[in-house]
DNA sequence: CATGAATGAGCTTTCATTCAT
DNA sequence: TATGAATGAAAGCTCATTCAT
C-alpha cells in the first residue's frame, strides 16, 4: 500500500511526482516476495504487491539484480557496520562467533539468497561482487584477530565460510525457520569447528 | 502380442520387458538430465534423452518427485549398504567421519537435490521421506556408536545434519565444484565441530 | 476453419492426429494475415487465425522465416517452374516479359514481403537465400537470351532487378492494389527501360 | 515570466522562443534518428536525442506522422525549388532526368518513408497529401514538357511515379545502400522506360 | 510550458500437462 | 502401452501514451 500520503481516503490511484515512494515500496514488495517465494520470483508479482506497473518497476530496476541489490544491501551495509562494535565489545573469538551469528540471521530470511550467489547467471555479479568487496573482508578480519589471540585453529577462506553458511540457512519451504533454528545449530558447529585442532 | 498375462514361464512377458527398459533409460536419462541442468530441468528433454515420448515418461512417473525419487534410491541405498562396511573396518567416529564424506559425494553431484529437499514443494515429499526413513537412521547409529565411545560429544538431530551437508554441496552454477572441494572442507569443520566440547 | 474432415457437425474442437491438418492450417492462416498486416504481423493472430494455440505454431515453425518460408516456396517454386513454359512458347524477349509480370502477380499479393527481404534481420535470411538460389538463376536465364536475341540492350543483375519489382509492389495499405495496377504499369516500365539504348 | 502575449517588440517573447528552440531539436533529432532505425523507431529514443522530454515532443507533435512531415517538409520544400532551376538549365528532357535523380537521392536517405507513404496508417496521410500537393505537381510539370518537346512517348501519373522512386529507394536493413546505387539503376531504368515507344 | 514517471497492453517464447491416435 | 501433437498459462520485456507536478 505505497501512497499513504495521500492524505485524503479517496483513491490512491495516480501517480507522486516524488518517484522515491514508488521505489521504496517497490523495494519493500521484492523484499516480502523474496521472502516468500525467493529471488526468482515473478517481476510481475513484485510489481503488483508495489502496486505499481511493470513499467515503473524496470524503469528504476532494469535487471532482477538490480532489484535483489537494492533489497540486500542496506541489509549487507547494516552487517558490516555491526562487525566495528563487536570488535570493540568483546575478545576476538567472541566477536567472531556473534558476527558471525549476526549474519547468520541477516542471511537467513532471504530465500534464494545463496542460489542467487551461486547460480552462475551473470544477472547476480553484483551481489556477489557485493559479498566479496563488503562482507568477505569483515569477516576475514574477524578470522585474523581471532586466530593471532589464538581462539581458533582451522583457517578458512572467508568468501567460502560466508557462502557455506549462506547454503546452511537454505531452509526452503514457504514457512522458513519451521525446523526452528536448525540453521543456527548447524552455523553453530561450523563455528566449533575452527576451534579444533585438526580437520579431517 | 502374446502373452498379455504376467506369470507364466514361457516367453517372458513382453510387454512389461519393454516398459522395464523404458523405465531404465527413463532413470538412466534423468540422472544424466540431473546432473548437468538441475532437478527443474524441462521434463522434455529428460524423455528425448531417454528416446521416449513424454507420455511415457508421465505414465511411469506421473510426479517429478517420483523420477527424482527413482534416480537417487539407488545410490541412497548404496550410501545406506556402506554405513555398514564401515562401521566393521573402522573405530566409531572414523566410521562417522568417512560414512558423511562418502554422503557427501553422493550428495555433490546431485544439483538441486539440496534445493528440491527443501522447496516445501509437496512434490518433494517422498524424497524428503526416503532421507529420513533410510539416511538419517543409519547417521543416527554412527552418531550413537561415536557418542557412545567418547570420540563425539555434540549431538545433532540426523536429519537436520544431513540437510546440512547438502545444503553445503550447493554449489550452484553451471560449473559445480569449480572452487575445488569447498563443499569438503566445509563438511569436515562441520565434522570437527561435534568434536567440539562447547558450542555457542 | 481447420479439420473440417471431421465428418460429423460436432464441436471442431480436438486435435487430429494428422498434424498436417493444422500445419496447412497455420500455412493458410499466416498467408491471409501477411496478406493483411504484412510479415510482421503477431504470431498469435496468425495462430488463432488457425484455430490452434501459439504453442503449435511455435512447434511446427519455431522461426518465423520457418512460416514464411512455408507460405511462399510453393508460389515461388510455381513462379520458377513457370518460366519453362514461357521459354518454350515465346520468342526470349516476350517471355521474359511474361514472365517478370508472372512474378509481379506473385509478390503483389505478398505484403511485407519485400521489407523482409530487405529487413537485414536474420530471420529473413533463409527467404532471401531461396529468392538468390531459385527465382533469381530463373531470371538471368531469360535475361540472357533476350539478350542474345538483341532484344535488349541494358544488362541488370537480376536479383537487383527482382528486389526492384518486389519493391515496386509495395503498396501498402490493407487494401493491396487499390491504385489499380499501379505496380503492373511501374514494372512494364522497368521493363521497358531495358530495351532502351542508353540509360543515364 | 514576462511578456505571456505575443506581439511586442521589446523582449522577444521568451516562451516562444524556447519552443521554437525545442521544436528545432526535435525535427532535427528525428531526422537523425528516422535516418538510422527508420521512422517507426521508439519515440523516446527521439526526445532523448533532442534532450527533451517526450511530453514535449507530443506537445508539438501529437501525431507520429506531424514530426516526420516536419522533418522532410523542408527537404521537399528544397527538392521542389530545384525543379525550378533545372527547368531554367536544361532541355526538358534532361531537367526531368536530372530532378528525378534530385528526388531520388533526396529520398533514398529516408529509410521507411516509402513504407509510411503506403502504409495506409491514417497517421501518414498528411505526408501523403504534401507529396500529392507538392511534388506530385512538380513531377507533373516536368513531364508535360518534356512530353511536349517529344522527348517522352510514355505518360504516367506523376504521384505514381514518385511513389515507384521511393520504392525502389528501400534498402531496408541497417545497411542502406550497402548495395552501392542499386535505387539509382534502377530509377535511370525507370526514365528509360518512359523514351520507350511502347509498353507491354 | 516542460518534464519524465507511471501505466499497461501487447509481443515473443517456454514448458508442464493432457489426450487422440 | 507408447507417442508426441496440442494446449495455454506464465513470464520477460518494450514501448506508446497520459498526466501529476
Amino acid at each position: 500500500m505505497p501512497h499513504t500520503t495521500d492524505g485524503d481516503g479517496g483513491e490512491p490511484r495516480r501517480q507522486r511526482a516524488d518517484a522515491r515512494l514508488n521505489i521504496d515500496a517497490l523495494v519493500e514488495a521484492a523484499k516480502a516476495v523474496f521472502a516468500e517465494s525467493g529471488v526468482d520470483a515473478p517481476v510481475r508479482s513484485i510489481a503488483e504487491r508495489a502496486g505499481v506497473g511493470v513499467g515503473t518497476l524496470y524503469r528504476h530496476f532494469p535487471l532482477r539484480s538490480d532489484l535483489i541489490s537494492a533489497v540486500f544491501r542496506r541489509e549487507m551495509d547494516a552487517c558490516v557496520a555491526a562487525a566495528t562494535d563487536l570488535e570493540a565489545a568483546y575478545p576476538p573469538g567472541e566477536a567472531l562467533d556473534r558476527w558471525v551469528m549476526r549474519y547468520t540471521q541477516f542471511v537467513a530470511t532471504k530465500r534464494g539468497l545463496a542460489g542467487a550467489l551461486h547460480s552462475g547467471d551473470p544477472a547476480y555479479e553484483p551481489l556477489a561482487e557485493y559479498f566479496s568487496t563488503r562482507l568477505a573482508p569483515t569477516l576475514e578480519r574477524l578470522l585474523d584477530a581471532a586466530t593471532e589471540s589464538g581462539e581458533i585453529s582451522q583457517r578458512v577462506v572467508a568468501g567460502e565460510f560466508l557462502g557455506a553458511v549462506a547454503n546452511l540457512c537454505h531452509d526452503g519451504g514457504p514457512t522458513p525457520s519451521r525446523s526452528g533454528g536448525r540453521a543456527e545449530r548447524m552455523v553453530r558447529l561450523l563455528l566449533a569447528g575452527l576451534r579444533s585442532e585438526d580437520v579431517g
